[in-house]
DNA sequence: ACTACGGTTGAATCCTGAA
DNA sequence: GTTCAGGATTCAACCGTAG
């Protein structure tokens, strides 16, 4: 396999994406803070995650206006929501982009809170967002996506994204050899995935800890694609 | 089966609702037309059915308020919205309620457009705002709800809903002889479902045309549960 | 390869009290 | 008044281990 360029930075994605010239990566795909100071797991006392920094909906909003120009035409930005903030960022990226889809990723498995007077919310939303006209690669496909979640035991993130739903995102808008931005790495899976497609990769993490975790994923990623 | 009480009104459902007074039912159950000035079929020489009329904006978000007014305490409204129109329906409604689940209806099978460049939309949203605190009715389920779309065959209108779709909606927020809304009865699927769990309806429709169809399908619903 | 069983979990929600 | 933080609560599904 051709060698792949993989780019990692620690600090403020602002900071890092105003380095990058406009048109350069053929996609973004990233998973923010959502703004709703997720406490994981329910728990004040010894959670097993600490709240995510950067947990504002401004610093998302002012992200995807730079991603916009980052982003070369004919491209997608795919970002996700939950149905709580869903409408924000919606009317925010409208701004920018086309908005073409919004894929709902439903991941099973129960929810919490009050189940009584509530269903469980077990999807999360993908909102396709269009620079130009991106063409779809592979089989022509419905908007809701079934892919289970990553096994709490195996979890290194509050929010962490399967790797296969990140692979079939990235496998569906570009090709082998292009490259892709997460301005909010978390666990990395973005990254990884695109080793394991043959895509280069340019990650921004702030959080010193998922920024270490990261380019652990990543570099494990590497070592076992290599030689194939 | 006791006898349902099922009151069938053509015209501006605003008009009709004025007369309705505060409180005095236990579920809305309605699908206003989306704001979207929807051809079906994409036809527009010789469509198989009309652009619909009260199709803009302002006329369902008037109707949401003056629906919460109507609902009793405890009870919800549900509406149904495309992702495209979502974000200004949440707005809106959030004004007046909690919204407190958005069920995804999977209807599986393509959509339309261009499929070059975008997913089908195979699935539409459905909006449960509470007012007060309503409990759910049966087992603890998930938000991703599937139910295939009526065959087109036997659609009598453009944006029909499948009356199992809504019957599960029904039996998961009201009890036998409670009170349901519709006041964009369209092809009148709300009715029938009420018909057949046992549920009284209030329906309004202001077209003529589909206020007859309305009528003769809640009518057929009736006489086939006769007896039982 | 499978099934059975028990512990753990969840982009949550409610309530109370302090600021 | 209103916002904010902490602790209790939730249960079907999933995971991991044992047999």
């Amino acid at each position: 396999m051709k060698e792949l360029n993989i780019e990692l930075h620690q600090g403020d994605c602002m900071d890092v994406m105003a380095g990058l010239p406009d048109n350069s990566v053929d996609m973004i795909l990233t998973d923010p803070p959502y703004g709703i100071k997720y406490q994981s797991h329910g728990r004040t006392k010894s959670p097993k995650f600490e709240v995510l920094k950067n947990d504002d909906n401004d610093m998302r909003f002012v992200a995807y206006k730079e991603m916009y120009r980052i982003l070369a035409d004919d491209s997608v930005l795919v970002t996700f929501a939950s149905w709580k903030n869903y409408h924000k960022d919606y009317a925010e990226l409208e701004k920018y982009f086309d908005i073409k889809n919004v894929i709902v990723w439903w991941k099973h498995g129960g929810g919490m809170g009050d189940l009584k007077h509530t269903l469980a919310t077990d999807y999360e939303l993908a909102i396709v967002c269009h620079k130009g006209k991106c063409k779809l690669r592979g089989k022509r496909e419905g908007s809701v996506w079934e892919c289970g979640k990553v096994a709490p035991s195996k979890m290194v993130h509050a929010t962490q994204k399967p790797v296969k739903l990140m692979r079939d995102l990235i496998l569906k808008y570009t090709d082998e050899g292009d490259t892709v931005l997460d301005g909010f790495m978390g666990s990395g899976s973005t990254g990884v995935a695109c080793v394991e497609t043959g895509r280069n990769f340019v990650g921004i993490e702030l959080d010193e800890k998922y920024y270490g975790i990261s380019a652990e994923r990543i570099n494990e990623a590497q070592t076992a694609t290599e030689g194939e």
